[in-house]
DNA sequence: CGGAAACTTGAGTTACGTCAACTACCGTGG
DNA sequence: CCACGGTAGTTGACGTAACTCAAGTTTCCG
């Protein structure tokens, strides 16, 4: 993989790594932090869509349709490894197993926004809150391994809201709810998830366990 | 690509092509016909994700993943084309131009979760209608190449209303109001689309125009 | 220390949901 | 031929989850 690799970029919270309508960006995949993906209507109206974790791919997209179709923002501190674009076919030529594995990744983003799908279609708003920081939890854990002791999640309640699909005062009065029956504790830009269970129980979801999973 | 051809198979209206759980199912492509990939709740709460067209695959997530998170019904009659399951690695491994292929049309489907996780997130009932319909008649459009006269959707508004993530009844009134304004006419199980350009600008969108299509 | 961003809270509004009919349109079988 | 049962679509009355507006408080950061 090194050989396709150009040099690693650093990203500071809030900054745009990728913007909607750009043509042929880079690829980049993610080494540390957070970032989400998201779209906007001619409104204003913001839809997160999902979030970039380590290993996940940023740009992929780009480099097979002909423009990028959302943005992408850092929410944390971010590192990330920079791809020669371009380079796409000959790695898929001469790599067939990192192929697979773009390919797997791929398949794995398709199976989270189903799930999101589901949720903001079908869920109710206590419920899909409880879905997103069950689902976030679980790949911050998958991300470290093991289990870590204080599983803070680094959003505000604006990113949740847009995410959901829900106003802002709204979201605000249901995370409230889940912090009143323990599940979770609100901090300062970040939500520590207490119950992890209890947020299991009220979804009606779990995890799926990932096996094979490549690592870019 | 034939070389990983098994055999054709017919699908009846209704019929299970593949559900949830399911374990190493057969990857199809879709050669005629119209299906949908949908998730459901314990309670019985449907969410469709998206429609299958002639050109998209069935499975790939399937031969990815440990097993199926979604299942697929068939909306028309329809003809798929089965291929060997467990072939991927060798066609990666041989066939590099057709894995890209398959990425290309794994990114395109993401970029249609996006757009439709946007919809359900931020649009209101009668701009989600526009945008489906329209949505769907420029994929239908896309797959016979050039430009049918009867622009007919196979749907019900059960359908509608799980895509949307509407209930039956406000579907049915949302849909109401947009034939009243001349954008469609709703037939017996289908909506014709008579205002192409009227829903577009009820749901502040346009078909994206795809480049470099492969067909599998 | 001042200003901005994030979070809270209450009051009033509305879009959408639920319930409950009813009509229309089949295809099937007596 | 008509009775029928099932599916799809339609409509009105009423309930409620979520939205908007508006005003706070708290926390962070320069």
């Amino acid at each position: 993989m090194s050989r396709f690799k150009v040099a690693e970029m650093p990203a500071a919270p809030g900054m745009a790594i990728m913007v909607e309508g750009e043509r042929n960006p880079s690829l980049y995949s993610v080494l540390s932090g957070w970032g989400f993906r998201y779209k906007i209507l001619e409104d204003g109206r913001r839809q997160i869509l999902n979030y970039v974790l380590p290993g996940d791919l940023i740009g992929l997209q780009g480099n097979v349709m002909k423009e990028m179709q959302h943005s992408v923002e850092a929410l944390t501190k971010m590192t990330l490894c920079i791809f020669e674009r371009d380079k796409l076919p000959t790695l898929f030529r001469d790599q067939p197993t990192l192929a697979f594995d773009i390919t797997w990744i791929a398949a794995r983003e398709e199976s989270m926004l189903d799930e999101h799908l589901l949720s903001i279609g079908r869920r109710n708003a206590q419920e899909r809150a409880a879905y997103l920081l069950a689902f976030l939890d679980a790949r911050a854990q998958a991300t470290v391994g093991g289990h870590q002791e204080h599983r803070q999640l680094p959003l505000t309640q604006q990113h949740v809201a847009d995410t959901l699909g829900l106003s802002l005062v709204h979201t605000n009065k249901t995370l409230r709810k889940l912090a009143e029956q323990g599940l979770v504790r609100w901090l300062d830009r970040g939500c520590e998830v207490v119950e992890i269970e209890g947020l299991y129980r009220l979804a009606g979801w779990r995890p799926p366990n990932e096996t094979g999973r490549p690592f870019i």
